[in-house]
DNA sequence: GTGAGGAACTAGCGCGCGCAAGTAACGTTT
DNA sequence: AAACGTTACTTGCGCGCGCTAGTTCCTCAC
């Protein structure tokens, strides 16, 4: 025993010494082990001299003797976590902590220089909500992990469903908009999802007979929002569907500092239905995204990849739905 | 070996043998163990032969010898994680994994079932940015873990320096104006921090001269911000000091919504540069608060409890400064 | 010549668990 | 009666490391 605290841990040994039993037997109790026979009254004893003497199961021990950390990564992109993000991941730590596993989230640090958790705590398995980034799968696969989630070997399939920007340019399509353009963020670290939503809205407008969107992608803060604005009215624009609410947030205050009327000069719609989208005046029309379930799907996900268990069944269908607010008005 | 793998793991003892010297020599040559003395010739040869068989310390095995998981845990309140909050989080990342600990960040989910993170990793410290909630600190002490930073048996000292809202106050008095009001936030992840920086600026309206600050607590994207300001118009306030810019931006849209002329008829200022508060129209006046330093500053405190170091000097000096923008204006 | 100290390693125990292989007693089936 | 299966445990090895206590040889000072 290394520790010099007046408290040395208590260890199944101790729980097995109290009782006149073997240690083994103390195991088969305390992790409820399959095919082992244990009497109820020698159960209830291991339980109860376990509680009374304040039994912790050491991890370490545990994950040397069984080759297994129980430690999940969950690799997150450098998002805002907003509401229902946090609510899929503790959805997902229940339902791993359910099966004896610990959910740790972690966003590297774009040019940070210290190790990765994928190789300071040896997780079992690493999960990315996006697919890897370059180089990280390797550096993943190098530090002993084996199981990635999303296989980065896997050919590119069905990718993530965004109707969102669909909805969008629907609704502005039904206001009477013929001239719609895309409004996406340059900030480089969402940049895949922006190209995704782009795509998509450019899929509807070709569905509605409308020719590909005119698209610029601001900065927040600077004079990005202002000159694309003015670019978009001498096309004679009349709607924008942006990539999320900040960007909606942003074109509509420089609008309105250009002196705009908003949204009688130009309609603007939001994506994600943050509470910016309704702070600001006019409050913005935006897409509401439903995403429950998912956590408890990305947790089934992990658990068929370290344990004999079947995937999961398809992911939870993502729902959509239209949040009409006064920053879109018919256009005649 | 409990892994059923065709790759088993490289060991210390695979090192050992392949040189033909022992694995305790291997063990301090890796770990540069004060004490021992190894020839330059046998250092080399051991840390070249790990790299050729690509070898990984097995931090388990480790964890369970030393009695020292090495891992840091950092408890986050439900906050925004903001561009200062991400890069003083990799400073102390970094200072941390430089003496061979992992930090992990956590942010407990309120009405979460799950195990919390000081349970399932057992981890050396926990660190909190904040006081910790009640309960918390019992809750981590009943998981085994002895050192808590802060501690929370300590005397309330010198509360973290909340400068800003003096800032505030004082800005707004030299613009003429004698009736200001405090608007907090009704989120109950926050409520700590509202109530400091309303302490804060009301000690800067008493220097002032002034009378306590009437004061509201709001949500975001409720009718509360009008009925604040209505009570306060009705009561003559004339300017006010938000608890940060999301308060202050609710308060803006529904001024506007009002009907009212800002800054003319109301002044607001709000707190932490957040894009948000550019994005607006009108633009927000608010306050910026630079927190350089300070994640080296929390490393020093972990390794301080940890090891045999010395507590680091004083915390950074955080240093705040006015950001003036279209939101507030002179009174007369 | 003798003893002390340092260099450069070695032998091996312990950390606390998982679990395969085993034992003894009992009940059931042939 | 013998064989087999079940119940309810036990014995003890291995996982991979940290590190104490030790060994051998060499050098230097007295």
């Amino acid at each position: 025993m290394s520790q010099t605290t007046s408290t040395r841990r208590v260890t199944a040994a101790d729980i097995a010494r109290s009782l006149g039993i073997s240690r083994a037997t103390v195991g088969f109790v305390l992790n409820d082990t399959p095919g082992q026979t244990i009497s109820e009254a020698t159960r209830t004893r291991v339980l109860d001299e376990a509680k009374r003497l304040g039994y912790r199961t050491n991890i370490a021990a545990r994950a040397l003797a069984s080759g297994r950390s129980r430690i999940v990564l969950l690799v997150l992109p450098d998002w805002p976590l907003d509401f229902n993000l946090r609510r899929n991941i503790e959805e997902a730590s229940l339902a791993l902590d359910e099966a004896g596993y610990a959910l740790i989230t972690y966003t590297p640090h774009p040019t940070g220089h210290s190790r990765p958790l994928w190789e300071t705590l040896q997780p079992d398995v690493v999960m990315s909500m996006t697919p890897f980034a370059p180089g990280q799968a390797e550096s993943i696969r190098a530090a002993g992990v084996t199981r990635l989630i999303p296989d980065p070997d896997a050919p590119v399939g069905e990718e993530y469903p965004e109707d969102g920007p669909v909805l969008q340019v629907r609704y502005l399509f039904e206001l009477g908009h013929r001239s719609i353009a895309f409004a996406g963020s340059a900030d480089p670290r969402v940049a895949d999802l922006v190209a995704l939503r782009r795509r998509r809205a450019n899929d509807a407008a070709a569905a509605l007979g409308l020719p590909p969107l005119p698209s610029a992608d601001i900065q927040l803060t600077d004079a990005s929002a202002g000159g694309a604005i003015d670019g978009w009215r001498a096309a004679g624009i009349t709607a924008v569907a942006a990539y999320n609410d900040d960007v909606a947030a942003a074109l509509v205050g420089a609008g309105l500092r250009m002196g705009l009327s908003l949204p009688r000069d130009l309609s603007v719609i939001g994506h994600d239905d943050t509470p910016l989208a309704s702070m600001f005046q006019p409050r913005i029309s935006t897409i509401s995204v439903n995403t429950v379930g998912l956590g408890r799907y990305f947790a089934g996900l992990a658990l068929s990849a370290v344990e004999d268990r079947p995937l999961p069944l398809a992911g939870p269908e993502l729902r959509v739905a239209l949040v009409p607010r006064a920053s879109t008005a018919s256009h005649d």
